[in-house]
DNA sequence: ATAGCTATGTGATATATATCACTGACCTGT
DNA sequence: ACAGGTCAGTGATATATATCACATAGCTAT
């Protein structure tokens, strides 16, 4: 399967690797809210976003979660890397944040790409290293912060993903990404929204 | 510098990759409690634990913190690795937990080395692999689990790392280690006493 | 325009954990 | 055996968050 070559933009990526992405990976488009990878299941191929962008969750039974991290265009989902080569099944769920255009590579190639072709080793290292401290953020917010803290820095981070200060997007997603109660979010954005921080409306929050 | 082989056990590394650790790295003993990597310190050598444990926790500048995971023999520190190569600092602190016998590489060799041995590449993305699911279960503990369920996991965790039933340790460091306060542990593990699932003494508790 | 749905606002209350204050127990060095 | 330190036990209280219960607001389809 032929793609096309300019839509694959990966950071130090050269061009005979981008001529086997292009040679063994598929570009599939999916809708924001499109689930991607389901926790517990198996794993076959490797996603890279191209356009858009992938929320990624940890789940329990009871269906509470927690915003895990963003994987942005450019990068792919680690997670799936190593797990695929272990046959693992998956232990987070990747979720469509923003439309997106997805390149997938059956997780074979991506594993023996690794020895091969060092700038394809490079980019997962680093995006590798990237997730960890990501995770490690995420460790420091829930241990350290508040909720109201941990509430302004995922606006900030949902804004920095889209660069609009309009941010479409209820409570109870807020309250879903941060695994606590709509309640509870919907109080502090009621008291971030007095002290004139952000500006509320229907399915909406602005940052001021 | 030569090292002694018989001392370097690591799973899957073959033998030329062991000469090369032998070659260029040296051998150091550290006792319980030494640290070997400060948070915000920069790194330059890669530490392979031989004998004993490190554990590596985040900490916050008030002084509280969390623990991350242990390294056990056998196994490196991932955050040190690429780390090392960006030059970054050091986003957590690495302790010994047991007195521990470790082999420090040059972080450059360890860089080198991916590219030129399959086993040493294949040792690390394993061990990047493992942090990142124990990172992903600290999450989960933190977001979903109440202290009383992490207590006990904590001391399962510490009774699989020494096999011994009697756990020498204060309720102090158990609630640095959980990022809570020493009462509120000194409580709970009275809770679990009358429950009959471990017995209290002075700087030890034992698993029953 | 109405009905029905989803999203939001908010009081009341429950619970887990954090903090403060103090006591006594145990250990170590002299 | 005593002093001074560290460690553990525990009441009282404060705080953050979770949960329950309900009202109202805004959107959507007919």
């Amino acid at each position: 399967m032929i793609t096309d070559s300019a839509k694959i933009s990966i950071p130090n990526i050269d061009n005979e690797m981008k001529q086997q992405l292009m040679d063994n990976g598929t570009i599939k488009n999916f809708k924001a809210g499109d689930v991607i990878l389901q926790e517990n299941s198996y794993i076959k191929t490797l996603p890279i976003v191209l356009q858009g962008s992938l929320k990624v969750m940890r789940e329990e039974e009871d269906g509470k979660e927690i915003l895990l991290y963003y994987i942005k265009a450019g990068e792919t989902c680690v997670m799936s890397f190593l797990g695929g080569i272990s046959n693992d099944k998956s232990k987070v769920k990747a979720v469509v944040e923003e439309d997106s255009e997805i390149l997938l590579i059956p997780i074979h190639n991506a594993q023996d790409w690794v020895s091969k072709y060092p700038s394809w080793c490079d980019f997962i290292f680093k995006l590798y290293h990237k997730r960890f401290e990501e995770l490690l953020s995420v460790v420091n917010a829930m241990a350290f912060q508040k909720i109201d803290q941990r509430i302004v820095e995922l606006l900030n981070k949902k804004y920095q993903l889209t660069g609009n200060k309009e941010i479409s997007v209820t409570h109870q997603q807020l309250a879903d990404e941060l695994g606590t109660a709509r309640e509870v979010v919907s109080r502090l954005l009621k008291q971030l929204e007095r002290e004139k921080k952000i500006s509320l409306s229907r399915n909406k929050i602005t940052i001021l």
